[in-house]
DNA sequence: GCATCGAACTTGACAGTGGCAAGTCTTGCG
DNA sequence: CGCAAGACTTGCCACTGTCAAGTTCGATGC
């Protein structure tokens, strides 16, 4: 009946063959740029696959279905945030740069970021993806471990959570433009006022934690 | 033609009006729940409006589309996380309790948190979501500006920041299960050691900026 | 060169969705 | 009572993800 008649939305001047080639590929970037785009919510498999130049079910073939494609971004976006944390890992100031490079892979790769931080789109029992997750939290505990001063009585799990609670915080209210009014347009400009505010609110929680102490 | 027939999945012992009578109040509770049991992508119009006992078609009357849905949600979530905020305020803990009262309302209204902070859901433009979320903030800077240390040389911005990251951030992550199995069951269980995390957190903060003065 | 086998797609169908237009019921007000 | 307007219902459309079945093509073995 047929003969390979599907074209899509793309270009004449793109070749077209019934093997893409590296369609898996393909699928992954046009899903980040949907994500980044318009939201991970209003991505459509079916939109994908007419970028790709594709049928419409031609991602499902390689994903299985809609939250697989969701998958590999996780997978690939844990990975690379663990690519892009370990290099300043172990300094004096590892934590904080350590801090720092967690906002700047979040606002390089909102798509990735959106994703890996909504388990509900995607499988949470792919193997891959359990193993780029933990590889990647397991730098975060190695960083807080190498800047844990010395004569700190604090655990690390509790440095760990607060660190990380602050970075995650700080790059989820930007992307979501809380901040960006309230901030001006370049999140590392203000780096120094917030380090600052650190150091307050380092100072705010002590005197709590004496009082809480001597009161109790 | 029609005779209003229409009765959805809406039990036998319900009496059936064509008038709802609060049926605006009644499609905002079963969204909270949708978004909270499934999320906000999977929720649907046509699955709420069953749960109502009305017709496909009748939410949409009330609220436009579905994003006008989400936007009385994120309204809703602001008036109420200010509420929430609001009584511990000007107190000499003021600040710490502020960031305990968010984490808190993120975690006992976590349909309305997650559609509050996710502007691509809903109507940014709407006037009563702006007027509500201004107020929100506003509490915000009210309680880190009662909270300054007096010898403090900190901006308040940057107290501000630091701050509503440390409490977005810790919130966020635990909604997304990424901290439960690191933590236990229970987030009020290790209030203490998170705190103790923000004292040392504070003091590395502190040497990277003293550092970079010395240095540069 | 040639058959063939499996991977990589296409095609077509289905149930479900949000949004719209047009119709119907009901309440409240004169 | 009459009637206008608010609160729904009904039916339709284009679109979506998923599935089953068919088609094409490249690699492998002979």
């Amino acid at each position: 009946m047929s003969s390979f008649g599907y074209r899509g939305d793309v270009p004449e001047s793109v070749p077209r063959r019934y093997h893409h080639g590296d369609l898996r590929r393909a699928v992954i970037d046009a899903a980040v740029a949907e994500v980044q785009a318009i939201g991970a919510a209003a991505m459509s498999m079916r939109e994908i696959a007419r970028r790709a130049g594709v049928s419409h079910a031609a991602p499902a073939y390689h994903f299985g279905d809609r939250a697989g494609i969701f998958t590999a971004i996780a997978t690939e976006g844990f990975r690379l945030i663990t690519e892009t944390i370990a290099p300043v890992v172990g300094g004096p100031d590892g934590f904080m740069l350590g801090g720092a490079a967690y906002v700047r892979f979040a606002l390089e790769h909102p798509g990735h970021f959106e994703v890996m931080f909504r388990p509900d789109l995607y499988h949470g029992d792919d193997p891959d993806l359990l193993a780029a997750r933990e590889a990647a939290f397991a730098i975060l505990y190695d960083t807080a471990e190498a800047a844990m001063p010395s004569d700190s009585a604090a655990d690390i799990t509790g440095l760990v959570i607060a660190g990380w609670s602050a970075s995650h915080g700080f790059a989820t209210l930007w992307l979501n433009s809380n901040l960006r009014d309230k901030l001006g347009p370049d999140p590392t400009t203000f780096a120094a006022s917030i380090a600052g505010g650190m150091v307050t609110l380092g100072e705010i929680a002590r005197r709590q934690l004496d009082g809480e102490a001597g009161s109790g």
